[in-house]
DNA sequence: TAAATAAACGGAATCGGATTCCGATTCTGT
DNA sequence: ACAGAATCGGAATCCGATTCCGTTTATTTA
């Protein structure tokens, strides 16, 4: 008792098989979630994971966490797009016009991810990293097309999250032109081009 | 059977008592989910209405109806809303500010119909007059705002529909100055004030 | 290398909540 | 007031998420 309430938990490291199969089940799951969309059922995902109904849970606490996982891992390869392919453009106004439309295309692309996706870039929670990492990429491309006249001064971080929430909801349903309404959510923020 | 192939059907009156009960589940259920969330159960809407649960389920086949149904009440009230205290403004422009306020202040107050208003507006189904009506609001007042010169023509339906999504999203979420965002929004769409 | 211990597994059992069913009750038309 | 039709209520059922625990496996230790 002494020992667990004063020691700050030595941590050993995870046993391999648990960490293999960790990334089982978000694996499969995020396939499955792409396939059937995120209504698809936890022993689903199980039997696609090779993994019975427990293990997932021992990985996830419930299913909520295991799709905010999947989308947290998207978005997480969405922000890596963004450092590298969309932070580095010459112009600020183009690198966030081909960020929002990486993210279009993402979510078009993967529609039954669409909702967990959107939830990792919209939500409130502490998610961390993620939410962080997606927020710094639009900040920046914002400060720089401030300096550059080509984003309105008063656009906020704000206002990229919602025109990715907006543009989430909007593929979900008509899938339509999307791409035309990235491009007039870019002219709203002041981008010209 | 040839009768009942071949007469479209004489459709006697509800009886009084049935319509009745479908408002007050209606009404029940707008209550208990402004209050608590959609995420309310069966039984707490069919004892909120007074009811037993079979009732609510004559009058709406599933939970998912029975939400869908609450939003597009809502919805329609805010389409109210735009015909009469929107659409006649004098400029366009301001009349589509005010009625994205609009929507973002029953958002914001609402919180709990927050999703099920969403869907109303964003939603692909053939949710029928509801949704028509709030893209015919949206279309008079954009068209009116082409003609002053405050809209930008290439400004349509759809985009109106994502800033509502998008609006709904952020609301949901930081609840922060919301306010801000329409404005931004609207300035996007070319509105100038 | 083998034994001991801790951690992870699998999947049957449990639990909660949506939905169905049907006998009892309440309208409506005659 | 009566017959027939429609509606009610709520117990019973169904389904899927989550829990539990005996078994199996990785890791550490002798």
């Amino acid at each position: 008792m002494a020992a667990s309430s004063t020691s700050p938990a030595p941590q050993r490291r995870p046993r391999a098989d648990a960490e293999r199969n960790r990334t089982r089940v978000l694996d499969a799951a995020r396939e499955v979630f792409r396939a059937r969309g995120d209504e698809a059922q936890m022993p689903e995902v199980a039997r696609a994971a090779g993994v019975g109904v427990g293990t997932v849970y021992r990985h996830f606490p419930n299913r909520a966490a295991l799709i905010a996982a999947v989308g947290e891992q998207r978005q997480a390869e969405i922000v890596e797009f963004g450092r590298t392919a969309c932070l580095p453009r010459a112009k600020a106004s183009e690198g966030l016009a081909a960020y929002l439309e990486h993210i279009g295309e993402v979510l078009g692309a993967e529609r039954g991810l669409s909702a967990s996706i959107e939830a990792a870039f919209g939500s409130a929670e502490p998610t961390g990293e993620g939410r962080a990492g997606a927020e710094d990429v639009a900040a920046r491309l914002l400060a720089r097309g401030k300096e550059e006249g080509t984003v309105r001064p008063d656009a906020e971080v704000g206002d990229v999250v919602m025109i990715v929430c907006g543009l989430a909801a909007v593929i979900r349903n008509d899938a339509g032109d999307w791409r035309r309404y990235v491009h007039n959510a870019c002219a709203g923020l002041g981008t010209s081009g």
